[in-house]
Formats: C-alpha cells, sequence, structure tokens
DNA sequence: GACTAAGCGAGACGGTACGTCGCGTCTTAAA
DNA sequence: TTTAAGACGCGACGTACCGTCTCGCTTAGTC
C-alpha cells in the first residue's frame, strides 16, 4: 500500500531553515533597514534565489516570517493565573517590551512597521500572528481582573490592548525614550487606575470584602 | 542706505518649493514606500537631481521635510483655554488624528516611520519638530487641567502623551482598527478616569466645589 | 551520446552581438568621441547597462573590441605572393589605409588612440590584437622581398614597420592631409629606394642578372 | 593725447597666467586623460570657472593653450646651419622627440590626440601652431641639404616630414615601443638613404667633388 | 577723488552619463 | 522535479563635471 501523506521533499525542510537563519543573523548584524536583501540571504544561506522566491513573496514576508519565529515563545503560553492582576499584566506587557527590546526581534519590527502598515497583506499576517494571539492572552487576564473585582465589569479588551501596547510601540518607534520596566509598570499602573471599579459600585464592594 | 540682508539667489527658493510639492505630490499618489523616488522628485518638479541631493540628504529626510509643513498648522496654534479640560484634550488628539487621516501625511507617516525608527539623524529631526511642539502644547492643556482639579496635580505630561498618542500610531500601523473620533473620546475618557483626582483627596474637594 | 560541450546560456551570445553591433552603428553615427556613451549603447541594443558593464570594463573597451571585429578581413589573409615587392608592399600598406579610411573604423580609431596611449591595459590588447598581426604579415613580404633582392639583407622589420604606418596615423590623426592611394605610393616608393640593395652589393648583382 | 592702445585689465593677464599654470601642474600630475577637469583648473588656480569659461571654449582648448607653451622653445629658435644635414636633422627630430618624452607635454599630447583629430577647430590650431612651424624648420634644414649635395633637389618636404615625424607619434600612441635617440638615428638614417642622390646624377657628382 | 562699469569669485542651477546595487525573472545542468 | 548557479532586463541610486546663470565685491580707468 502508498505512503498517503507523501514523505514531503526532506530539502524543502532544509532550505526553508537555512534561510530563516540567515535572515535572522542579517537582520540581527544590519545596522539599517536596508542591509536585508534577498541576494545576502541567499548566499549566506546557500540557498539560491529562486528558490527563495518561491516561498516568500519579497524581503517583507521573509523578514516577518523569520522574525515571527523570535517572537513565538513569548506569547506562546497563557500568562498564567497567579492570582494577582497586576502581576499578570506586568507579566503580559513585559513580555512584549522584552521582545522588542531584543535581536533581531526588536530592529526587525522597527524596520518592518512601515511595510506593515502599508501592505494589507503584511498586515494581515501580522495581526493574525501577532496582534490575534496577544488580545486573546490578554482577554484571558481581564477576564481574571474582572472577577477579581480589579477591573470594572466592562473592561474592553480593545481598549486596554492599545492603552498598554500603544505606548510601547510609540516609544520604539517614535519617541526615542528607552524601553524599559519602569515603563511597564507606569502603564499598568495607568491602566489600573483607570480601569478600576469606581467606590460604590457592586465591583468595587466585592472587591474591599476581601 | 545699503541693503543689510544681501538678496539671495532667488532659484533657491523657487527650486525649493518646486521639489517639497512635488514631494507632496507623490506622497499624496504613492501607493507605497517605494513610490516616493529622487527621479520622480526630480521629475515631476523639473528641478535636477543633483540639486535635491545637494539639500537632502536623502529621500527620507526630503519626505519628513515635505511632510512637517502639512503638520504645521496642526501644532502652530496651541489648543486655546476654553474651560474645559476635556474638550481640550479632545481638540489636542483630534488634531493628531485628524493630520494622520489626511493625505499625504498618514500615508507618508506609516512610510516614515520606519526610518525614523532607524535613523538617529532622522528620529532626532522629528523629535524636535514633532514630538516636542506637541508635547508642549499637552502640558498647557494639562497645567489648566490640574488648575481646574480636573487632573490630579502629579499627573506627568511624558504619561499622558504616550497614552494620548501611543494608541492612535499603533492603529495606524500596525492593529488595522481605524482612526476616527470615537478613538478619541475613548483615549480621552480613558484618561481622565485614570488621571482624575480621588476621592476624597484636596483636589477632589475643590473639584467638587464647583 | 552526451553533449560534450555544454550549451551556454544563448542569451549571453546574443546580447554580446546586439551590444557590438550596437556600438558599431553609433562609432559610425557619431559626430566626435564623446557620442558613445554606454547608456547609449544599451538603449540601442536593448541589452542592459547592467550587462554590458559585466562584460566590459568602460567603453574603450567595447569600442576596441566592437572595431576590431571590422579589423579582422583586413589581416586575417596574409596577402599573397605575387611575384612584385612593390605590389605586396602596396596591397599590405593599401588595407591599413583603407581599413582607416571607412567608418566606423576610421572614427573609430581615431577616438580610441588616446585612450589605447593612456591606459596599458588597452594598449596591450592593441597590441597583441592589431599590432603584432600586421608586422607578421609585413614580415613575410620583406623576407620574400629579400630573397627577390628588391631589399637589403638587414632590412628591419620593425623599422619598416614603423615608417609605413607612422606616416599614416600622422596624417589621419594630427597633419591634416587625406588618406588616399597616393600616400601608399609615396610610402612604398620612398620605402624602396631607402631599402633597396647598394649598387655593388651582391643583392643588386643578384637583382640585376633577372 | 588719448591713449590708442589703452592698458588691458591687469587682472586679465595673471587669472590667464594661474589657470594655464594650473592646467599645466594638472596635466603633470594626472594619470590619465580625465583627470583634467575644469572645475579641478578652478580650484587649483582659484580663478572662477565662469572666468576660464569666458577665454576657452572647453578642457581641450585650454590644454592645448597651456602645453603648447611648453612647446615654443623646442621650435621657437630655428635649428642652426652646422654644415652637416644629418646632425641638422638629428636636431631636428631630437627636439620633438625630447618634447614628446618629457612631462606634461608627452601625456598630454596622448590625451589630445583624439581631441585633435576629431574636432576640426582644434585640429586647426594645432596644425597652424605646431605642425606649420614645424614644416618650415624643417624646410630650412632640406634646402640646405639639396644646396649641399646631401639631398636629392626634388626631396618633398611634406613627405620627409611625414616620414619623420610619423613614426616618433606611431610610438607614442599605438606601438608601445619606447622614444629614445636610436630611434632618431635610425630614422635620420633611413631617410638620407632614401633621398640621397643616386649615383651617376647631377647632384651626386656635386656632392662627391667636396 | 568719487563714480561707474568691467571683470571677477563664488557657487547654485539644469543636465548627461557614470558605474553600482538589488530586484525579480529566466535558463541551464546536476542531483 | 527541485535545486544551485548565475545571466538577464530593469529601475533607481548617489556622484562627477559639464556649461550656464545670477549675484555682490573689487578694482580699474574716466570724469
Amino acid at each position: 500500500m502508498k505512503n498517503t501523506t507523501p514523505t514531503p521533499d526532506p530539502r524543502i525542510e532544509r532550505s526553508n531553515r537555512s534561510v530563516l537563519n540567515a535572515t535572522r543573523e542579517l537582520l540581527a548584524e544590519g545596522r539599517d533597514v536596508g542591509s536585508l536583501t534577498i541576494e545576502a540571504v541567499a548566499a549566506r544561506s546557500g540557498v539560491a534565489k529562486t528558490t527563495i522566491y518561491r516561498r516568500w513573496r519579497d524581503k517583507w514576508e521573509l523578514a516577518l516570517d523569520a522574525v515571527m519565529i523570535d517572537m513565538l515563545p513569548h506569547y506562546y503560553a497563557d500568562p498564567p493565573d497567579v492570582g494577582d492582576t497586576r502581576k499578570e499584566l506586568l507579566t503580559f506587557i513585559d513580555s512584549v517590551v522584552g521582545a522588542l527590546s531584543m535581536a533581531p526581534y526588536g530592529p526587525a519590527m522597527q524596520a518592518l512597521v512601515s511595510e506593515i502598515a502599508t501592505h494589507p497583506e503584511l498586515s494581515r499576517v501580522y495581526r493574525e500572528q501577532v496582534v490575534e494571539p496577544r488580545r486573546a492572552q490578554l482577554a484571558a487576564v481581564i477576564a481574571r481582573g474582572i472577577a477579581r473585582g480589579d477591573l470594572r465589569a466592562d473592561t474592553d479588551v480593545q481598549t486596554l490592548h492599545e492603552f498598554l501596547l500603544g505606548p510601547v510601540f510609540y516609544r520604539m518607534l517614535l519617541s526615542g525614550s528607552p524601553l524599559d520596566r519602569k515603563l511597564s509598570a507606569r502603564l499598568v499602573d495607568g491602566i489600573l487606575q483607570g480601569f478600576a471599579p469606581r467606590p460604590g459600585t457592586a465591583a468595587s464592594r466585592r472587591r474591599l470584602r476581601r
């Protein structure tokens, strides 16, 4: 009987890995945006340009692909329930700040962001692969925070998500201030202040009772 | 009496204007990042490529220059004191949202952000010419807000600035959500909640008295 | 049986020919030196500039290459032994005069000569590909001339070569006199006078006996 | 009474000299043709580009002008009558060989020859200023040679001129052989052989009688 | 001895071509 | 069939000089 799921050509997997590794190396070394070129990736990886173009439309898709692999561990496991909303929010936002402070992820995102903003296809991939998983994780944290009475019942995930991540990216891209833990703390505290239940509401009473 | 300010070569001013106009036109038309080329600017403006390179190091400096002119009116006049902190914050953030929703400013910023993030020189210019003026305007609004008792006395300009602008840029660049007035309102309300004086403090009492 | 000489990419040969043809056309049309530009060759030939630069270091190598092809038939076949030294010398020098009177060869040589004189690499190629073959042909003619007793036994090829070609190039380049058959005849007659055996020598006696 | 020949502005003479000197310096230094640029001449001489263009149509006119000054002493004084035709011819041709072996004259001529050959205007100047004076000098030598019986009465100046100078330029430009005194000697001896009166003619008898 | 206009330096301008880089496509030969 | 190797057409890059132009300043030579 024939193999129903035919073994894929092992060369495919091998060249794939070579290309992504070379890409990450070049991104980590590269002083700026343009230092990542398909030609350089081909030379570094020993994979023919043709083969690379067969699998990625352009250098930006490739870069996004290569770089998202680095991100995976950062949101693959949901932040665990530690019984403390502040801590969980910190864990969440720290993982983002940490990733963006790391080479090659940080510099690569700086270089990629214009492409993502500009090209719908890249934008779609980024949202599906990066934004959505993060939102889902944050949603879980928020749900627990509401249950604990640390957050108002009507707290909106989308809003919180933007309040938390927006400033991080703004710093990384434009404002020039450093990305650090103090930022995370300030963000979380700001958020908790803003979205804490008002005194006198059911939620706040529930909270005080503890 | 002698001419104290010697007439500069009028061609300088003329070519300058032509180049910046052509740049803005191309940015407004351009489907994506790369559609702005020095060659195209030269062709469109009737100014020689060499002349362009004489004044701008590369296309990004040129684009930033061209585009900042569009921005000027948006922060040239400080938001007036209308006696209502919420309204003033809305005015402030709406001017940013408005600018970023406009062609060529919005698309141009999408294209420029990677370059700004990557090149220290561009970054410096952007901070000095755009970030700082905005911060100064916001500082004035905040000062009045504190005086009115709408904001806590220890409200930090930098923090508020990042809370307000971060989400706006995050949307424009990555999250894919639309830039609109609802966003402005949500941001301002979130901020006011988070930074309103706590009940029972001096500031809150002062506020209630009114 | 397998193809022992692997098929080269046919585009190579095709683009090569296109470029050389375009070069010759432009040289033939060109009013002056500078009218041959790589850009024009690229445009005319439909071959990309990069491809041209891949194969020729600069326009002068290209021009020399293109132009030497025209020259080949002029010295490819040795002047035949017709039993008459004067006629053979005339045939020899006429082929040179003829080539230099022809477009694009003549104008091209006028334009090239400074480059050849200046760049060792071009100079080497010119000597190997043009000067040497001609000298070899002249050597054969001279050998026969000596055998016939028309030229002194110690007649030096190098000297004769310079006496014959020098004035031709001098006219073409500097003196402004026309290149024509009268020149050829005068050169050959001068040479024969100068290099004929002196009366009373063995050679002259041999000559008279016939 | 009015000054009929008004004193010319002395600045004209001064800038003229500066430009020509700078040109000669650059020609002497320059590795190749293109290293002489009007911009470099302007920079070196401290004279404005405008002023240079006011006086010379292009760099080749300038170069020819600059370089011909070096040549002047070489043909300013006619070769004196020393009573020996061979010596006088040697003196004549040595002065040419000497000039062409000298920087900047030699390299400059190598670079200029294509321009002279190509541009009628330059050609005219070269012929009038260089070729003609030399021909006149040679004519005097030849006349004395004929009078002495060393040359046939029908010796043609033009022919001799080309026989003598052609090989010199051919070497300098194309054949790659060195320019030296041996060449001069060989040329003169070849010429004297070729143009000596035939035995038995009136001229030869006159010659023998001495 | 002041005045005017010619000649000048400085340097920006529009332009042509340069020679290079990287793109994304295409062709061949080997695995 | 898929790959590595690498040539190709292409578009833009950023540079070098070209030859032209505008602009005050300097400096003669004239009134």
